[in-house]
DNA sequence: CACCACTTGGTGACAATGTCACCGACGCGC
DNA sequence: GCGCGTCGGTGACATTGTCACCAAGTGGTG
């Protein structure tokens, strides 16, 4: 019941594993559950084992010392978060969280078979380099747009990312503004500029895209 | 007279390496060099090999779409261009750039080498792991800082990370604002309060630490 | 030397964003 | 109903970013 025996071809870069290491893989790990809202990984809490996400959403942010939070990223289903829990092992004083966002699905791979799994095959090998590569030119990116990106173009951007096909957001404005890492009232600001332009509707905890256009075009204000 | 002999020795993530993974690391490497002020990768330069840092240090920063600039991090004596080198193969179409900052001596390995060099020890997998793990916890303390912390106090850092031990500083407004990510008109103000109160003394191209004490106190406010 | 081009840094006005204190409206449990 | 926490709004102010422009130094050239 557990559909343990094929996770592994959900994830595109795993499907091409060889025979056997996709054996090894499937032998030796084990898949978990955990509800919404769950601190998977964080301070005081290493993860023993690697994690290979079959359903659901994982959040990754920090919390600085001066109390201000804002979100690295997301680890989607078929992806792994085996940078940031190699992260945590590494430097275990480190602040990042790992929340998860639905339920969740995951198969845990034991250190001593990743590392075997990584001696093994060069298709397992090129599937953690990918991974850690793109998660170092996302953050490069991420620096890029806090440090040089108008707030409303982040913004927009961000509504139309949350919003996937959806014409409405389930949130508020605090949880927006750990998004971007700004101030509630900023996004109070902001979002109230919008509405008078007749772009969104909000009401409370919930904000209705009205026009999806004109977002998209501020989004993409690159230069 | 290239001292190739022994390079390895220099990395102490290196040094414990297997004797015939130490070897083979020594036989299909060469050593290059390069002078100050070039650029070693980038945009439409990714090169075929990864580099291991002899002498010298490598500046990589980036150019947003916006025109501004900011220092990301720099590669020192002692370590490797693996992450970013990485990085740039994987995606192609980034915009990261290294520079070297003085002239440089690396040890070329090539990519083969490199993937052999993954799967047979694991000495050198932790060392590799342990980079690429460095270089995304730094990535998430940048960002902290260009998000939350307030520009005096990146700026006093800044000065004193630069001085390393000397008491004059030999730099530009405008380079210092593209360490920090911020407009030079605001370094200029910042230097000028950090003037008026005694802790430094400028002159054109020239930043000299009057008051060490005062600033490291300034550079230290976390909270 | 005069002349010119470039770099470096200074300045003021203004815009954008962050911070703080406070407020009222809403939702929920009692 | 009441109390309490969450959510969002508001104004004043501080910090930072942007723009236009200027002046002093630097280095070349005839």
């Amino acid at each position: 019941m557990t559909n343990h025996d094929e996770w592994v071809e959900r994830f595109p870069g795993l499907s091409r594993l060889e025979g056997p290491i996709k054996g090894l893989l499937l032998d030796r790990s084990i898949i978990i559950s955990a509800p919404e809202g769950m601190s998977i990984f964080g301070p005081g809490n290493s993860p023993e084992n690697m994690l290979f996400l079959l359903d659901g959403t994982v959040r990754v942010q920090q919390v600085s010392e001066t109390g201000h939070e804002i979100v690295l990223y997301r680890i989607h289903a078929g992806q792994s978060c085996v940078l940031t829990t190699a992260c945590l092992l590494a430097f275990e004083d480190y602040s990042a969280e790992g929340i998860t966002e639905t339920p969740v699905r995951a198969a845990a791979v034991p250190r001593a078979v990743f590392d075997d799994l990584i001696a093994q095959s060069k298709s397992f090998r090129d599937f953690v380099f990918a991974a850690f590569s793109k998660r170092i030119t996302d953050l490069f990116l991420m620096i890029d747009e806090v440090a040089f990106q108008r707030l409303d173009v982040r913004l927009a951007h961000k509504l139309i990312e949350l919003s996937a096909n959806q014409n409405v957001i389930i949130t508020t404005h605090q949880k927006l503004s750990v998004e971007l890492g700004t101030a509630r009232e900023v996004i109070s600001r902001q979002l109230q500029e919008f509405q008078r332009r007749g772009w969104i509707v909000q009401s409370r905890g919930r904000v209705a895209l009205i026009d999806r256009p004109h977002l998209e075009q501020l989004a993409d204000h690159n230069a």
